[in-house]
DNA sequence: ATCCTTGCAAATGATTTGCAAGAGT
DNA sequence: ACTCTTGCAAATCATTTGCAAGGAT
């Protein structure tokens, strides 16, 4: 059974080969649209539907499989839950790369936080700029 | 001259009392959406166009006047450029609130971006949480 | 066998566009 | 006067919904 079926079901989420390939496909690209989920799936599955695309994408949201990455200027990415970390957004190619969350930072936020008495539940750090194949 | 009127004429664009009004709703209200925008500038100028926003936004974005802020299962919001800080977003009443950005976070995100060669160009920090009223 | 999930097509909602009329400089 | 901007309505694009048929457990 593929971790992918694991953390399906923990979720109490049948594994349908569609859920399966939306993870398959979160996981390789990182950080992925969901058109471009829709057209890689289609590849080798086309009878799959986008309406499906879009209501296994607010479910797993939902359930905390999938976290949205809001983007400016372009559509939302997502990616799977993981531990926190930075965006690093290329607003040539828009390729999205993470880098680990240092220590420092998230004490930072946390501290921050605190002072302010707001109940911290999420953290996203993107940063815009060029990345290094682009420029 | 309103402050208003002369980020306008400095952009190139004239100073119709559509702008000038988008403008007020963005400072007064610090974030706000497209349609609470128009919302809010229909209430004394009924005969304004959502389209005429619309177009607006897209403009002053693409002049630095305004920055979107985008945000996880919301509307991007829209808020004056000023100075690096760090958006408090709160996920029950959906207020955004900004803290002032600390010179060691500016630090680690520069030296980070160093190290990647990525030409870094803007940084977004959302924190998302309950805040204090919410409670 | 049961209940959940899918695909389709239609409905809704958000954003963009073209163009004639109107406003800013 | 000239050019840019507006409002409208239509077009396009994105997302959601209802429902009968199919699939997972």
């Amino acid at each position: 059974m593929s971790d992918h079926t694991i953390l399906l079901k923990q979720s109490n989420l049948k594994a349908t080969f569609q859920r399966i390939n939306i993870l398959e496909n979160v996981e390789i690209h990182g950080h992925i649209s969901i058109d471009e989920i829709y057209k890689q799936i289609i590849k080798t599955h086309p009878s799959l539907s986008l309406a499906t695309v879009y209501k296994n994408i607010i479910l797993m949201v939902e359930k905390g499989l999938l976290i949205e990455v809001p983007i400016a200027g372009e559509k939302s990415k997502y990616e799977l839950k993981k531990e926190n970390h930075i965006h690093l957004i290329c607003t040539k190619c828009t390729k999205v790369e993470d880098k680990p969350h240092t220590k420092e930072i998230d004490e930072l936020f946390k501290d921050m936080s605190q002072v302010e008495s707001f109940e911290l539940s999420k953290q996203q750090i993107n940063l815009y700029g060029v990345c290094a194949k682009c420029r």
